[in-house]
RNA sequence: GGUUCCGUAGCUCAGCUGGAUAGAGCAACAGCCUUCUAAGCUGUGGGUCACGCGUUCGAAUCGCGUCGGAAUCACCA
């Protein structure tokens, strides 16, 4: 790496100068801007102090120092407490010939314990939506940045396949269903099973507002809320729903039975989504199988004195003294309750892999919920508790607010991609791109850059921020986007293939001896791919590849422009830019991969 | 009320170990295709980095406070 041998040597330099150790952790890189001569930078302003010297004659004794003792430095200049190193292009040479076909650029090999990843982790009521989009591509593509850094990662799904949302669609299709099946009516199941979510919502609603005492507009909020509750509870229809989970805990063969049937089919429409969004897990675990794992590790819990219980049976964590509250864990009448079936299914899969970290990808409303579990676990005498993190992200919004299912303002998942391959179909088709293409191969080319475009847009932002979604206003094209990303590649695929029919040989050494300024800034610009990639396997955000690529295309769009590649004269020349075009290509692919972000190879 | 997160251009977002004059895209306007793909390139305009105080040679970045927004504090998941 560039930078530790220059901060060896800057180190190096300061001891022999000033007869004192500057601590490495001070020393720091920038890039050089633009209007000064160099490429690194480093601030002195830190060491003043340390020597009592101005700044500018500590920079220009350590510029002098440094310049004598490495080759790689070609000059040095100082403005101020800004030292900056021009590298010389016999570095930047040497590190073009070692890596431009380096399909392996910048990663690491894989080694050490697991590190499992969990995400998606849908409810199996209702269809995935916009937000689920979100928390896949993030899920799959930290997972992607995590192996590229050398982590030996499993994906995990937990599927939240039991409970009182899944009897709510259950209760809807026996009442008003009339046997339908995915089939019966051509829709996928997933949104069937919506459907009758939905319905039972309205139904439910309908009942309620029916058993609400008739001054209820007179009375004032306490009482208002007080009189809704017991509507609700009250409702034949709730009742009748909580009856049926209760004969699904006792194993109810036919409730069972629906329960299965029901939740196949979610599954097979969850399956096609999951396909089309290009995401896949190693193991997929189920809530039905763990949740009584949690309940005995509850009452083990229980018996040792970690926990207690109240007269009514309730069994509870007491977490008040580290500031937070009492937290529930097994209901008075025996069931469990979310946190009994995480504290389960963590347990299963620390025994399966004993990982070294355990990251749940779940949105930040369940901070609160996470930071519990760690608790309780370590609490339980599981010290691992504290290697699960929480990879919180936020919540994406519409102009009108928060997307909710139940309400109907949602996004849903496969009518966005649709959508998508859509526009790109229109766009490809105005701009008169498609025309040699075959019918099939053409639909490819649309799915991936409607694909492209949507993943583009939703991981460029930084995960834990919340952003915004306007439907009204479609993903772009232009700019900014996944298209840009994939039209930038297809363009340097152009030119390869024309150099290729034209009998241009590309060989892997490097033939010049000099670089040119547009050329310099592409390859530094990758020269610094390594420490991106690790940066956001630290910080866990795709975000940070997007946003380099885009720099990246940017710069090549660049050079592009300001320097011809197959007109070159200079047959050398002609073939380093190649080779640089070359490896632009294949890092853009690399780089776009970790984002679930295919590049097509015309467009 | 407690806790956590957020506030940067009209809009969507970068700015990550504190560094030089705060950057992109969209939208607006003006240029560039007989020359490697114009889904591109070049330029113009647009900012009290929510506000105040502090730490520092230096703060959008760190600390404290204020204001504004979101989430959460469920015998829902």
């Amino acid at each position: 790496m560039l930078e530790e041998i220059l901060k060896r040597l800057f180190i190096d330099a300061f001891r022999k100068l000033y007869g004192q150790e500057a601590p490495a952790n001070m020393v720091n890189f920038q890039k050089t801007r633009p209007e000064f001569e160099g490429d690194l930078t480093i601030v002195v302003f830190p060491f003043t102090k340390m020597v009592g010297k101005k700044p500018e004659d500590l920079a220009n004794e350590l510029g002098t120092e440094m310049t004598k003792k490495s080759e790689f430095i070609a000059k040095y200049n100082v403005v101020k407490g800004f030292l900056n190193l021009l590298i010389s292009d016999n570095y930047w040479l040497s590190f073009m010939e070692k890596n431009h076909e380096n399909e392996l650029f910048g990663r690491k090999e894989v080694s050490g314990n697991p590190v499992v990843v969990e995400y998606s982790s849908p409810n199996t009521n209702k269809p995935l939506h916009l937000g689920h989009i979100r928390n896949n591509l993030l899920g799959w593509s930290v997972s992607e940045i995590l192996k590229a850094n050398g982590e030996n990662v499993v994906r995990v799904n937990l599927v939240n396949d039991r409970g009182i949302h899944i009897c709510k669609s259950m209760i809807a299709w026996k009442k008003w269903g009339d046997k339908c099946t995915p089939e019966s009516t051509g829709k996928k199941g997933d949104h069937l099973i919506g459907d009758f979510y939905v319905m039972f919502d309205k139904h439910f609603k309908e009942e309620v507002k029916s058993l609400l005492p008739a001054n209820y507009d007179e009375l004032d909020d306490e009482a208002k809320e007080k009189a809704k509750a017991e509507a609700e509870n009250a409702s034949p229809l709730m009742q009748e729903t909580r009856e049926m989970l209760r004969q699904w805990e006792a194993g109810d063969p036919e409730v069972r039975k629906l329960w299965e049937m029901m939740n196949n089919w979610v599954y097979q429409g969850f399956d096609v989504t999951y396909k089309r969004l290009g995401v896949s897990f190693d193991k997929v675990y189920y809530e039905s199988q763990t949740y009584l794992l949690g309940k005995s590790t509850v009452m083990e819990g229980l018996k040792n004195g970690v926990l207690y219980q109240r007269d009514d049976n309730s069994v509870w964590c007491d977490l008040r003294d580290e500031g937070l509250d009492e937290k529930l864990l097994l209901r008075r009448d025996g069931t469990s309750v979310y946190m009994t079936q995480d504290l389960g299914t963590a347990q299963l899969r620390y025994d399966e892999f004993h990982p070294k970290k355990l990251i749940y990808v779940v949105g930040n409303e369940q901070n609160y919920h996470f930071d519990v579990l760690k608790r309780v676990l370590v609490r339980l005498g599981f010290a691992w508790g504290n290697d699960i993190e929480h990879l919180s992200y936020g919540m994406v919004e519409l102009p009108s607010g928060k997307m909710k299912s139940r309400e109907g303002t949602v996004v849903d998942a496969d009518d966005l991609m649709d959508e998508m391959v859509d526009t790109a179909r229109k766009v490809s088709e105005e701009l008169g791109k498609a025309k040699d293409l075959s019918d099939e191969e053409a639909n490819k080319l649309y799915h991936v850059i409607g694909l492209g475009a949507l993943k583009y847009f939703i991981l460029k932002v930084d995960p834990k921020k919340t952003m915004l979604f306007d439907p009204k206003e479609s993903i772009d094209f232009n700019g900014n986007t996944g298209s840009f990303i994939q039209y930038t590649h297809a363009r340097i695929c152009s030119v390869l293939r024309k150099a290729a029919e034209a009998g241009i040989n590309v060989g892997d050494k490097v033939m010049v001896d000099n670089i040119l300024p547009g050329e310099k800034h592409l390859l530094t610009n990758m020269h610094t791919w390594p420490s991106v990639l690790e940066q956001a396997a630290i910080n866990r955000s795709p975000a940070m590849i997007a946003n380099y690529i885009y720099e990246l295309c940017k710069e090549f769009n660049q050079f592009y422009q300001e320097c011809s590649i197959l007109k070159e004269e200079d047959v050398n020349r002609r073939e380093f830019r190649l080779q640089l075009a070359g490896m632009t290509a294949r890092l853009l692919r690399n780089a776009s991969n970790l984002l679930g972000m295919q590049m097509p190879e015309r467009m």
